[in-house]
DNA sequence: TTAAAAATACCTAACTATAGGTATAAAAAA
DNA sequence: TTTTTTATACCTATAGTTAGGTATTTTTAA
């Protein structure tokens, strides 16, 4: 009774990577077909045109962004499941993977009994971590699930201008707004870092590529 | 004419890393005997015991510092050719390696081709850069170019604390000084990087690549 | 082996940020 | 059109940083 192989997609801009996941999956072959990609947007031209049951998606390629790509992958193909892949430890970004339809996230420090367990749990409808991954998103966190920083408009200027090393009271001359309001958002801000203080919400910011394209 | 086959080491905490450079390395086969670990310390031990030609080298790894490492495996065997690994395109760190008597630098996104003709290249006494790492090289940063204050161990330590948004207390607790000694080093960094907050001075530190690695 | 640099530690006072609230009007979404 | 989000503004306290110093010991470099 031979089914179908499950279609597993890998999307990294690191040939090693690719090979090595496909090595790492190997003991399982005889379940799978691999399809690598190196470029985020070839991986969407491929679903447009064919399926895939499962993607480990590399976050950090360089001709996309990896959340935004998780978004777009489950719009064109809600069935297929994601698995963010990545070196980044920030727990930010799990959640967000995970708000845009992410099953689960693996740093790339993952053992291969690890890799292939956390592919199965996903493949089963859970949603599944590494270890590592894990114990980053058991910390505990004011942010829940449901309120991930996205940030207004008015925050990020405001975020831009701490940045430059501005004080309350010079955001508030320069924008034309008491020194108030300005404190009022810094501390939405920090609430929605969920940081304590201006030094590590700007180095969030920063990871998060927030500071860089405006 | 059977000589003895070269023994190349690749010292990478992430397993699929390391299978994916041993798939990369399969075509040439014959040559190399391909050892690999996890930890930096246990190749450490291993060089101690026995004989390695090349070691491709991650420059991030959890249990020490790569630049570091690398200068150690020079110290212990010097005729051990060190290629840096990373996925850091940090100028600062690649001629760091270099001082420490590293042959060259691979970025992970090496392709299949690249990483065997650096090996080549390296094992014929020569520098070798993997292409991103060799366009990195090519244009020294404007941290080169110009101003760049220049910080000392302990000052780089206590940014990299700041950064993580440590308050002076928590730093001072954390390396045992007194917190008006951190205070001094804080202000001295704020009049060598003239900035006067540490919100500026963390920006400053992220433009001139000073937080990145330790 | 000196001189310079780095690391250590202290002082006072002023300034700024952070914590934990409340509240209202104007835009956007549902 | 109602509800939610965003942007605005305020309050009281406390915690922490910044601006001016000075000064000794320990390392490092010349």
């Amino acid at each position: 009774m031979q089914q179908d192989k499950i279609v597993l997609a890998i999307v990294d801009d690191h040939p090693m990577v690719i090979e090595g996941l496909k090595t790492l999956l190997k003991p399982e072959a005889a379940f799978y077909t691999a399809v690598s990609f190196i470029k985020g947007r070839e991986f969407i031209s491929f679903l447009s045109q064919n399926e895939a049951h499962l993607v480990l998606l590399d976050i950090s390629l360089p001709d996309a962004n990896g959340i935004e790509l998780c978004k777009e992958i489950k719009k064109i193909s809600p069935k297929t499941i994601v698995l963010g892949l990545s070196n980044q430890v920030e727990r930010s970004i799990m959640l967000q993977m995970l708000q845009n339809g992410a099953s689960g996230y693996l740093l790339k420090n993952v053992s291969p009994d690890e890799l292939l367990t956390c592919i199965h749990e996903a493949l089963d409808g859970r949603v599944t971590f590494s270890k590592e991954a894990k114990e980053i998103m058991a910390r505990p966190s004011k942010a829940e699930l449901g309120e991930v920083a996205s940030i207004t408009k008015r925050e990020k200027q405001i975020l831009q201008l701490l940045a430059q090393g501005k004080t309350t009271a010079a955001i508030a001359a320069e924008l034309f707004l008491s020194p108030l309001t300005v404190d009022t958002h810094r501390k939405n801000l920090l609430q929605k870092f969920d940081v304590k203080n201006t030094a590590e919400l700007l180095m969030a910011a920063v990871q998060q590529k927030l500071l860089s394209n405006m």
